[in-house]
DNA sequence: CATAGACCCTGTAGCAACTATAGGGTCAAG
DNA sequence: CTTGACCCTATAGTTGCTACAGGGTCTATG
């Protein structure tokens, strides 16, 4: 049984890039690990653990900032979580917030595709529905 | 009456910012216009109108690359505008997507705030909810 | 005529969050 | 002993801007 990750195998187990490893190691979000004779990166559990957390945090839509506040937060275990509770429902707002966006965005797209008569670009209405509403004047 | 528009009016009239138009001239997007003497950029009434258009696709979410290509398309007046509905097809399923993912994020983010009790972060749901399933071994 | 302030110029560096490349070193198998 | 898979560092690229730094120009006012 092997003792240390190398930084491929710790890669494949939490579906990381290799570059992405180093770089939250550059970031400071994954602390370095011990090196082996030949200048290896050697990872333990504890990066394991820390790189999940990172990842499944990271798929959530949590930004690095938020990622490293939570794991800040997450190490002082006899604190009060509601910082934590503070960073997620702040995170489900803005999330709120772009998918009333998208279908604001959604519904317009979807009247200017409606609109396509697919003749020629001349009389096509997607063209116009992009262009300036008359010929922009100058003076 | 003013026969061109300065680089800072043209940036107000589309809600632009200077440095943004700057950006899309050096990028292709938007011609390098004429100069006036004292090497100033004088916009016409076609820039207005190229960026006006540049604008409303942003607004609605396209990628420059895509407007490049719908601008490109614009101008071949006679071809069929059958490529232009790709675009914005495309474009419209891209957004699709985008909520769906969106949405399936934000019934996790809310099932995980749902169950944090406020107590302490050693007994925090969310962070319990972030942390890999069990404690990780290495071997 | 001088000067303040608003505007313009070029060029470069920075942001998020990676991703990719160049140019090497290490290690296990055959 | 060589091939090939993996590792190392350092740097540049991606998207779509944004923000300087260090100047020049133009207009209005004293």
């Amino acid at each position: 049984m092997a003792a240390y990750l190398t930084i491929g195998e710790l890669a494949r187990r939490t579906s990381t890039k290799v570059e992405t490893v180093r770089f939250y190691e550059k970031t400071g979000l994954l602390p370095a690990p011990g090196r082996t004779a030949g200048n290896y990166r050697a990872y333990g559990p504890e990066h394991l653990n820390r790189l999940s957390f990172i990842r499944r945090s990271r798929d959530l839509g949590f930004s690095l900032d938020q990622v490293r506040a939570l794991l800040d937060l997450a190490d002082e275990r006899d604190r009060p979580c509601e910082a934590i509770d503070a960073i997620a429902k702040e995170h489900l707002a803005e999330v709120d917030r772009k998918i009333a966006d998208l279908r604001a965005l959604r519904r317009e797209l979807d009247r200017m595709i409606a609109q396509c008569g697919c003749g020629t670009v001349a009389e096509c209405r997607i063209i116009e529905a992009l262009s300036p509403p008359q010929a922009a004047a100058v003076g």
